[in-house]
DNA sequence: CTCTACCCCTGTCTGC
DNA sequence: TGCAGACAGGGGTAGA
C-alpha cells in the first residue's frame, strides 16, 4: 500500500486525534520487522506526548519534547487506529495506546517495515540522511535532475525509484508518471534533456496529488473500519495493464522486468 | 562512486 | 482441489 500518497493520507488522517496526545503504554508482539525492534522502544515511549508528526519521503515522524521515532510501512504496513479495548488484527505487531482511548495499531504482513527510536535529529538518521528531495520541494527541479543524471548511467525509470534522486516515487508511480511524460521507462538517463525533465516533474507532482486525492476519499474508513486502501487504482493508466490497450492510443501495453520491478509502458505513446 | 542481484517475509494467484 | 513457483506497491547492502 504505502507509496508517498498513502504516507501522506495516513499522516493526515491520524494526526488530529494523536498530536499532543500522550501514550500510555506499548504493546510489542513481534519485534522481528526488517531490523529488531530496540528493547527500549516501550519504556521511551510510555508518558511521552506526541508533539509533531512529520513525513519524510515514505518515513513517518512521530517527535517528542526529547527523541523521536521514525516509521516506515514497508511494502504491506498499514497504521489503524481502533479503540484500545479491541481485539488485536491479524499481524499486529505494534500497539501504542493513548491515554485519550484510542490505539494506533502497526500492521504488517510481511514485516518489510520499520520502528525505529532516536534520541537526537531524525533527520540525521543514516536512513534518511542521505534522502534527495520530496516531490513537492522547490529543490526538486529540471536543472537539479539534469545535474544528478550527469553521474548516472541507468534507466529514467530505475533513476526516478532512486530515493536519493527524489523520495517517494514507487513502482507504481513511476510507471504511471513516465507515461504521463510520454517517456520510455528504458530511456538512458544521460539522454534526457532539461525540457523532458520539467515534464517528468509535472507527471510525477501530477500522479501524486492525484494519488493523495484518490488516497484521502476513503481513508477514513480504513483507518477506523475495513482497512480498504482508497481509489487511486482505479485512476491507473499503465500499472496493472499490461496486454490491454492504452487509454490513449490502442496499442498493447508492454510489461517488462526492469531493475527486478515490473515496468509496464505503451511501446508507441513512450519514446525512448 | 555506481550498478546489479539478492534478501528480508507472508499472502495470493497461476499453471500444472 | 492440491501444490509448486512466481510475484507483490520498499529499500538496504554485498560485491562487481
Amino acid at each position: 500500500m504505502p507509496e508517498l500518497p498513502e504516507v501522506e493520507t495516513t499522516l493526515r488522517k491520524i494526526k488530529p486525534f494523536i498530536l499532543e496526545k500522550q501514550i500510555s503504554r506499548v504493546i510489542i508482539r513481534q519485534n522481528k520487522l526488517r531490523f529488531v525492534i530496540q528493547p527500549d522502544l516501550a519504556t521511551k515511549l510510555t508518558t511521552k506526548k506526541i508533539i509533531g508528526i512529520s513525513r519524510r519521503g515514505k518515513y513517518l515522524i512521530f517527535s517528542f519534547k526529547s527523541g523521536a521515532m521514525i516509521i516506515h510501512l514497508g511494502m504491506s504496513g498499514k497504521l489503524l487506529l481502533l479503540p484500545e479495548n479491541h481485539m488485536p488484527m491479524k499481524h499486529e505487531h505494534v500497539t501504542f495506546v493513548f491515554k485519550n482511548g484510542l490505539a494506533l495499531c502497526y500492521i504488517d504482513q510481511r514485516k518489510f517495515g520499520a520502528i525505529l527510536w532516536v534520541d537526537d535529529n531524525p533527520l540525521t538518521h543514516p536512513l534518511l540522511k542521505s534522502l534527495g528531495p520530496e516531490p513537492f520541494s522547490q529543490e526538486f527541479s529540471a536543472k537539479y535532475l539534469l545535474a544528478q543524471a550527469k553521474k548516472r548511467k541507468t534507466s529514467v525509470k530505475q533513476f526516478i525509484m532512486d530515493s536519493h534522486t527524489v523520495t517517494g516515487v514507487g513502482n507504481i508511480y513511476a510507471a504511471e508518471a513516465l507515461f504521463l511524460a510520454k517517456i520510455h521507462p528504458e530511456k538512458k538517463i544521460n539522454t534526457v534533456t532539461q525540457a523532458e525533465f520539467a515534464k517528468l516533474i509535472t507527471a510525477i507532482k501530477t500522479v501524486l496529488r492525484l494519488g493523495i486525492k484518490k488516497g484521502g476519499a476513503t481513508i477514513k474508513d480504513f483507518a477506523f473500519l475495513n482497512g480498504s486502501i482508497g481509489s487511486f487504482q482505479n485512476e491507473m493508466k499503465v500499472y496493472g495493464r499490461e496486454n490491454l490497450p492504452c487509454l490513449v492510443c490502442k496499442t498493447i501495453l508492454k510489461s517488462k522486468r526492469l531493475g527486478q520491478r515490473s515496468t509496464v509502458y505503451c511501446p508507441r505513446c513512450q519514446k525512448n
